[in-house]
DNA sequence: ATTGCTAATAGGAACTATTACTGTTAAAAA
DNA sequence: TTTTTAACAGTAATAGTTCCTATTAGCAAT
């Protein structure tokens, strides 16, 4: 039925071969290293898919742009505002508060998104 | 020196007006009703340059589209993935954990978006 | 091996939200 | 009034993403 093919391959090796939680078009420069021919199209498929079938996740940035990443476990992210770049917040629980917030106002939570943004460590010492 | 114009007054009217979380797009359609030949253009700006002085805030959805709110206070936002609404999470308060593991990350922290999606009430019931 | 069926593909067009550019208007300053 | 300049309308351009069409490749049953 589901066909694992090579394209599929190496757009989930490219996600998890990085911690920098990368775009679309970075896996896309990643995978034609490897299959120089691939499509674009190609990339987006897959890695839509590889969301939905929850091998990998997706979150979408505060300039709109998509980033995906191979640690499916819950975790908390810091954008960069200088510089776009994403890293992990690790070891941070969050709260229960929301859970039955969420439950008064009677939804179905399937997800969330946690996003810090300010300046990373590097850009804030440059300016 | 700053000018108010009509345009931005009413920018700023159609934003304060509702709690739907509206869209660049939804405020155009507004704005139009008091000011027929407004430019989406000067929409934009207006949005951009009213949430640059804190008069709103804006944050981007699951899906990369902006979205605005006269509500500065700090809250958290629940999003249907069905039909698209937003609507607020009231009275939660967001633990501090983060806070240290963010100072051990040497990083100046801005802002941070709390998302929440799944189905709303209505949509929850649908399907 | 050949056929038929279907999933997956490449390539590119199309779409959507947003930004940038180019005169033009109108408010404030001189 | 004249000058200056912020803000404007209208439109072109952009970026990220999705959709479409013809083609290819794997699998199952002949």
């Amino acid at each position: 039925m589901k066909r694992f093919s090579a394209q599929r391959q190496a757009v989930l090796e490219a996600v998890s071969s990085t911690k920098c939680h990368p775009t679309a078009d970075w896996v896309y420069d990643e995978v034609r290293k490897i299959i120089p021919k691939v499509s674009l199209g190609t990339v987006y498929r897959n890695l839509a898919d590889l969301k939905a079938e929850g091998n990998i996740i997706g979150f979408t940035d505060s300039s709109g742009v998509e980033h995906f990443d191979a640690t499916t476990l819950p975790h908390l992210h810091f954008q960069c505002t200088e510089c776009g770049k994403v890293i992990d917040v690790p070891g941070v629980f969050v709260n229960t508060d929301a859970n039955e917030a969420l439950n008064q106002l009677d939804t179905e939570v399937c997800g969330a998104l946690f996003l810090y943004f300010g300046k990373c460590s590097e850009c804030k010492n440059i300016n």
